[in-house]
DNA sequence: ACAAAAGTGTTAGGCCTACACCCATGA
DNA sequence: TCATGGGTGTAGGCCTAACACTTTTGT
């Protein structure tokens, strides 16, 4: 570990952490990832001790090659969760005077999207926990409003890109999707509709499971197209609802 | 000025900056103000001198309340220009770790629209000097990708909110606004097609001039309805094309 | 047997697109 | 007088929104 007072500058500098608001869906609730602060480790972790918050850190101004591999690493390091670099969207930096009340820190803050069912395994219960996003409890430092924001910029981003593959199981059911649009925006769609919707996409293949299918009280499985669904998402698309 | 060296911290930080793309539109063509990077001041502005470069500059840890106000505080000290800090929005942050050869510099990037027309004699010629999209030079730092990104960025943000406001004249005439929607978006339109829509959406009023238009060959003036024109920016508007 | 979940198709209305002609001015 | 710029309206197509009934399973 560096030496204390080791690194001087001409001028002052902010510290600058990049911090992540991972969200996860389980099948019926959009959920978010936090952690527990903890008093044990660097003195430069115990304001706001034993809250929760977002997963996040620090620069690491010498290895971090951008501060989306910051991201990651401290939400490796954090949480136990593996995402690349590129699973992160970074949607605004909070820099406010105030922050943080032991020096000036500027965050960059950044979303997620991940498979629930799949990632829960990996996440370290000891450190972190999914939390219903109706039930979060009051976070450190301004991680409110951070996660507002990033629930707000979710909500417009999926207007424009179509957004089930990052958080559904492969295998999901159309209400399962729609529950999960429904989640996202909070509004509630006609079934008939939402379902006509989808499939002029083009990005829904149906699944074959031998089971043929006797009542329609058991829905129809679904994979995503990933071919389509990818193009979708560099072309860009329109929902319109 | 502060003493060399009399900043010091247990781990090594990063500088932060903020940097603009001011965007201005002069009735046919969108331009960007860019300032020419001079050897004269701080060691610390020494690197790509004399290359032309986005204005933007340090956030002052201690003084600017956040990084808006750097970017702010920047344009105002380099160009002349004076926004408020509302009126810069942030795209994106910029941190690759050689991005600037002297130490770690992250920079937090924003853009601007301003009335170019109106504020040209307030930016300081000495300095700064508008260029169109199409000429720009080579610029320093990773500015050539922060402009190109702004651009994107800005072509983005024109289908949900309106955009004219900002960049036209008070007074101006339909085939004015239509440029500009191709200027920015760099496709043409059906000027009947064009003019229908932009009247459904109310946020234009016709001004009187007296003068009684005998022919067509000149066009009509408008203003926007500011009240209108808000609310839909509020809201968000769905601009298909 | 009843409530809840899921599948399915049609129609009306609104928005987008394409398209042509006239008038006045300036060269 | 001719080329240019600007104003204006309509018809067809597509997408959106609204809407009801049937089947089956679980209680």
């Amino acid at each position: 570990m560096a030496k204390k007072g080791q690194y001087t500058y001409e001028y002052p500098h902010p510290a600058v952490t990049a911090d992540s608001v991972v969200f996860g869906y389980d099948g019926k609730e959009l959920k978010v990832l936090l952690i527990k602060r903890g008093a044990e480790k660097e003195a430069s972790t115990t304001a706001y001790a034993g809250e929760w918050a977002l997963p996040g850190g620090f620069l690491d101004v010498e290895k971090d090659k951008t501060i989306a591999y910051t991201a990651k690493r401290e939400l490796k390091e954090e949480t136990g969760l593996r995402l690349s670099e590129k699973e992160f969207k970074e949607f605004g930096t909070f820099s406010d005077i105030k922050r943080d009340p032991r020096e000036r820190v500027i965050t960059i803050a950044h979303y997620a999207l991940v498979k629930l069912t799949e990632v829960q395994a990996d996440t370290d219960a000891d450190k972190a926990e999914w939390f219903s996003l109706k039930e979060v409890p009051s976070l450190a430092f301004d991680h409110d409003k951070i996660l507002r924001d990033a629930f707000s910029r979710l909500k417009q981003d999926i207007h424009f890109q179509p957004v089930g593959f990052e958080l559904l199981p492969e295998i999901f059911t159309l209400p399962q999707l729609q529950n999960l649009y429904e989640s996202i925006l909070e509004v509630k769609f006609d079934r008939r509709n939402f379902a006509n919707k989808m499939k002029h996409y083009g990005i829904l293949s149906e699944v074959e499971d031998g089971t043929p299918r006797h009542g329609t009280r058991t829905p129809i499985k679904y994979r995503f197209d990933k071919e389509n669904y990818d193009r979708l998402k560099g072309n860009g698309f329109r929902l319109e609802f």
